[in-house]
DNA sequence: ATTATAATTGTACTAAAAACACTTAAAAAA
DNA sequence: TTTTTTAAGTGTTTTTAGTACAATTATAAT
């Protein structure tokens, strides 16, 4: 088979940043590292693409590995490639960042890779420029949350309005009014309302919700704040 | 010295989407390939990416041997990995998209390509997944220019409000009320009034205006539209 | 029955966006 | 020199969205 002659190869690996919500803060899903170099160190978890397949291919592969999940919101974020990230060898990672209901986890058994759940703000150092990737990662989280209800892919299919400010007040490190806060949530029509409580965080009880999904779909989008009118637009 | 055993290795690629604006619409640079496979078809400029440049040191070559310039607004759009989205071999190819201003480049000569400038409504069919790329970086403007000051890297140093409104008049395909947009471009205190008019597009003549460049990068990042009162973000 | 706790709800005020049309500068034509 | 033509420039009202702010209610625990 003819290939391209004189051009270089590199490895590609991907390293997935894995974020879930325990109900008080964002959380991150670190490993130890099971190979040299840098054995023992607190990683991401990565692994190397394969021969036939896609990076998003290989990033599933790698998620689904560590949590037993598949089918989670999985966005790709950005291609590292410093020569001299990886010390023994030049390898191009693209990194991926996933976001879990943590509770869907934590029914896993997959102990295999020792992986833990880390508060962001008391995790460990990270190797190579793991730290980099999630830096990043919260601020594409923090851009993007702030036009799209990608912040609902972290809690489960019923929660409270309670839950969800604090999930929003966390991510953004802010206090929210509440009443400003519900009514700009339920305006958005996403949400629907069940006839039960959740009686586990109050004596009163927060009315559950759930995601209606329809609007979820077609609203994904709907962020166009600067230009007038947005139906105007000629496609 | 030790590398990572059994590992597959490939070819990594960067192809950049170099946009410009003639006053009347946004163009695109293509160039004619110049190897196998799929010589001869349009294609986004490329390259193949060499041991020991990173994909940013890659594209920024590719964009100087092509255009001659340097120091353009670029940024990494995507990393595309279909494996057997080049037929002569697995390659990983990282697209970069740049805005430049089209007058800059006209003065260069750099006629080893053929590039050549085309309507993005009027382009010929691009080779493997470069449509694809295109298309992305459209989007992806769209999105980022709804939210940031991007466009103006599209204009020369001095240009006029009728300009600038033609601009985003192309970008997003719409109409806009000239009051209401000169009204919102001049609140945003990016733009500093010169004294001269360009009498090249009218008989009255439209007043230049300059980039407050100070202005500029301190207000990029200001976005959050979602979250109250980004001053009490607590970083 | 009382207390304690968190959930729920509404209104007034402020700021931003949208709708809408006439006047003006200057070159070209009469 | 006057008139015409063309695009630039500008203001007000209305509508919508965002912000500030506090009392009431449901329920378990005492």
């Amino acid at each position: 088979m003819i290939r391209y002659s004189k051009q270089s190869r590199f490895v590609q690996a991907v390293d997935c940043i894995i974020l879930g919500f325990d109900g008080e803060m964002l959380k991150i899903l670190l490993i130890q590292r099971g190979f040299e170099p840098e054995k023992g160190k607190w990683s991401l978890m990565g692994g190397f693409v394969k021969d036939d397949e896609s990076l998003d291919q290989a990033s599933n592969r790698i998620l689904k590995q560590l949590t037993g999940l598949d089918g989670m919101y999985l966005e790709q974020l950005y291609t590292f490639s410093d020569p001299h990230r990886d010390p023994m060898e030049r390898t191009i990672s693209t990194a991926y960042f996933a976001l879990i209901d943590i509770n869907k986890y934590e029914k896993q058994i997959s102990t295999d890779y020792h992986p833990e759940w880390f508060s962001l703000k008391r995790m460990p150092k990270l190797l190579f420029d793991h730290q980099e990737m999630v830096e990043l990662t919260i601020k594409r989280i923090r851009y993007k949350a702030a036009l799209h209800p990608i912040l609902f892919e972290l809690l489960p299919p019923r929660f409270t309005l309670p839950q969800l400010q604090i999930l929003y007040e966390s991510v953004y490190n802010t206090k929210i009014d509440k009443r400003n806060f519900s009514k700009r949530v339920l305006a958005t029509g996403l949400l629907i309302k069940q006839a039960d409580k959740d009686k586990t965080g109050s004596k009163r009880g927060a009315y559950f919700y759930q995601l209606n999904m329809q609007n979820y779909y077609s609203k994904f989008q709907a962020f166009l704040n600067f230009i007038p009118n947005p139906t105007n637009l000629i496609f």
